[in-house]
DNA sequence: TGCAAAATAGCACGGTCGTTCTATTTTCAA
DNA sequence: TTGAAAATAGAACGACCGTGCTATTTTGCA
């Protein structure tokens, strides 16, 4: 895993993050994957609480049973579908930018990737988003997983705008954890406008949105 | 209904939108008010698609098959409730600021309402934002009511910030679509945050955002 | 190659769902 | 006060859900 001096972010309570996909599978595993994948095709588009075992079964062309074997129970399904995001978010979003200089090269690259994501996922939605919707009012293991991922990532970001800060690259009176919330206001506006109210332009305006917010914390070019 | 020289905002299409609130109500009017009542809490907290006549009949102390009765099917219950909410919406954030004046001051009051509408709805849950997550990849008559209604909200708000613009109140070059996406998603993180995530200080920080925004659009101090 | 173990299928259970149909009760105007 | 209309209840339906139990098939090592 490419990782500079901040860090890494995987943090998600999970022994075997993207348990295996290097080593060579048994049997299991292979399924166990291909079926996490398939729900996750699914949970992005009717949310995780809609998930069931049925209709991952039909993806999956099996038999319920034996979908249902490899978790024991649909919230176990559910909560790997939630690490598999994680993974994934931190491979499209989270490493890449760790290749960019410290400071606001990378606090950019991180915007951009996460830009990206969001406006692919579009077509096939974020669970970080729909997840809070659903999970909002609902305590238990799921939204735990979630909110532990969904924080994991959020302090990222954080420690992130510090660095910059500290490398002189962001006025010294910034308020980081300020200007993470705005950007994350960003991020979350994009995904709504684009994809509910399918307003067109809305990744410009997001793009507008990060310019305004490093003109305001008085970013110098690099 | 207070309203100044600026359009009302009532757009949804309901012929008798808040039905028959004002007038004296025959008993079956008063039983779907109530239901209708009962509904909207259970769906902030469990969402619309969760929404079940079961649960509103068991709330309702009536039979499913009598709650049923009022609407045809759960589709129209579903769509009452979010004719319910937009109702509640413009009563409690948009017609009390149409009564500040016009530009900047009706700007201000518009989103301190939304903010504090926002933040009370961080026990109870928002319609707006549940209801774009649930739906954004479900077309159907719910999904239309819901992009309808916010899309009615947004747009008020933007034409407010075009009036704020035409008085003198913000920049000449202030562009009103941008400026309502970046509120837009100060609205948007502080419910994620707060409502989700648990987060302290989130209303501060979509108070301070506010300001930054003002500040960068060139707001005049009224 | 054989055999234990792992993986998968098939079936059944109790539960909830939206909806339909019919019977009963309640409302309200003539 | 009566009688038609409106409102509500009750039971039943087919469908889908998660889960447990018991075969059966498949896997992979000795």
């Amino acid at each position: 895993m490419p990782v500079t001096s901040q860090p890494a972010m995987t943090d998600i309570t999970d022994p075997e993050a993207g348990n295996g996909r290097a080593r060579l599978m048994q049997k299991g595993q292979q399924t166990k994957s291909a079926i996490v994948d398939a729900a996750l095709g699914l949970a992005t588009q009717i949310g995780i609480e809609g998930l069931s075992i049925g209709a991952v079964a039909e993806v999956m062309q099996m038999s319920k049973s034996g979908v249902f074997a490899h978790f024991g129970s649909r919230e176990e399904l559910q909560i790997s579908v939630v690490r598999e995001y994680h993974h994934r978010f931190e491979l499209e979003v989270f490493y890449p930018a760790m290749q960019e200089a410290r400071g606001l090269p990378r606090l950019q690259a991180l915007f951009a990737n996460w830009m990206k994501r969001t406006s692919a996922e579009i077509d096939s939605g974020c669970l970080y988003i729909s997840g809070a919707a659903e999970f909002d009012d609902r305590p238990g293991p799921v939204s735990d997983a979630l909110a532990s991922s969904v924080k994991t990532w959020l302090s990222a970001l954080h420690r992130c705008v510090l660095k910059a800060r500290e490398a002189g690259h962001l006025a010294e009176n910034t308020d980081a954890a300020q200007m993470s919330f705005e950007l994350h206001g960003l991020i979350l506006a994009l995904h709504y406008e684009a994809r509910f109210l399918k307003t067109d332009k809305s990744l410009d305006r997001a793009q507008r949105g990060f310019e305004h917010i490093l003109l305001r914390y008085g970013a110098s070019p690099t």
